[in-house]
DNA sequence: AAGTTGGTGTGAATAATATCACATAATTTT
DNA sequence: AAAATTATGTGATATTATTCACACCAACTT
């Protein structure tokens, strides 16, 4: 099964299905239906269905899908172990509130190192990490084995924080700049936007609702 | 011609086209065709021009786009005035960050009131703002005619702001919460949740990299 | 002023994605 | 133990989105 044949919406959905399966486990739910799954989503059961055949097949006939099973497979798919470390790039409002972020630890992402430029924050501790020059970080990304980078630094920073993300040997970035950023295509970007989002729900109220 | 016909994918590129164009503006730049529009942000300029057909003709033959005539045609098609105001639920550690971010302001969104349910930090002032309990919500968010809100608020909390939210008239909600609202279809909700976006880099950081 | 060039705007063709329809296989019912 | 039920997994089909190919026109060129 050609793994590049797999859909991209079908890979943003797979991390869906993973957070909503992480809720089922806490609700002590052992078996799920494509059809509820679907239903917590607001997409088909066949699409579920479908996502999941790319992969294999993880269900039972007449029962549905055991929930911690299926959940375990996706992390494998996905790549998400418990121990994702990360590094963050920008100390300020935005990068301090990512660090406060519970969200990350709970789906197994760690925030190994913060980097920043102004000399004002580095050696200050911020929920228990020390933060270090920018200068440093393509020595310690290298030690410490850190594969995937969060840049939330000002705008005019952006380009050279990204040539030493990239020059440090890390393939994933995510991007918290309105920055489009400009690198090779060996290293994958996903970028968080709020802005867009509100132009966007700007766009929807103002234009008849075709429902959604 | 329809409005309700525009693809869904046209309609989220119409801010990166916004937010290009702002760029371009601040360095002075009078024209550009399609195609360098398209190189900015990684697209074809097909995919430009389509995408603005959909809305009227804004170019002009053989010499391009009048980059301040098509963002002022996209702020209007989008919505986007320079007094938009929002509501911001939960003045967290996310929710402060929010306030002070700067890319609101730059594109025309402001935020005009901040709510949260700890009493330790109503009536605080964060970055100009002062904090209110969420009980006076329905009662400000009607006063200041208030048509777009901000969940930056706990797991836990959120069923309960939602409600309010959308009693209060509020049609357009930015999620920040890893929860799926359940609300009304005339109500649009756009989520952000930063850790979907790492296990899909995770996902790619992990199979061989059909380039994209 | 006729010809050439270089861009837009758009119907038609293609590709990507989602849905349908149903074969299949467990489980329960009779 | 055969029949009925119910949910998965998947090829075929429909829908949606992107790209192609080119008509068209305004600005340059000679």
């Amino acid at each position: 099964m050609p793994i590049s044949k797999i859909p991209d919406a079908t890979i943003k959905r797979l991390s869906l299905y993973n957070k909503q399966l992480r809720r089922l486990v806490d609700e002590n739910i052992d078996i799920v239906r494509s059809k509820e799954l679907a239903d917590l989503l607001s997409l088909t059961s066949t699409q579920v269905r479908k996502d999941l055949s790319y992969f294999g097949k993880f269900g039972r006939r007449k029962k549905g899908y055991d929930v911690k099973l299926l959940l375990s497979s996706l992390c494998k798919i996905l790549g998400v172990a418990s121990d994702n470390r990360i590094a963050l790039f920008g100390a300020g409002n935005l990068g301090r509130a990512l660090l406060g972020y519970k969200g990350f630890s709970e789906r197994g992402f760690c925030i190994e190192a913060i980097f920043d430029a102004d000399p004002e924050k580095i050696g200050k501790n911020f929920f228990g990490k020390i933060c270090m020059p920018v200068s440093d970080a393509e020595k310690i990304l290298g030690e410490k084995d850190i594969k995937i980078a969060i840049i939330a630094v000002p705008d005019d920073a952006v380009d050279s924080v990204v040539d030493i993300v990239v020059r440090s040997g890390v393939k994933s970035i995510l991007n918290f700049t309105p920055r489009r950023l400009q690198v090779n295509n060996d290293v994958m970007v996903r970028s968080v936007d709020f802005t867009d989002k509100l132009e966007q729900l700007s766009y929807f109220s103002r234009h008849p609702m075709d429902n959604k």
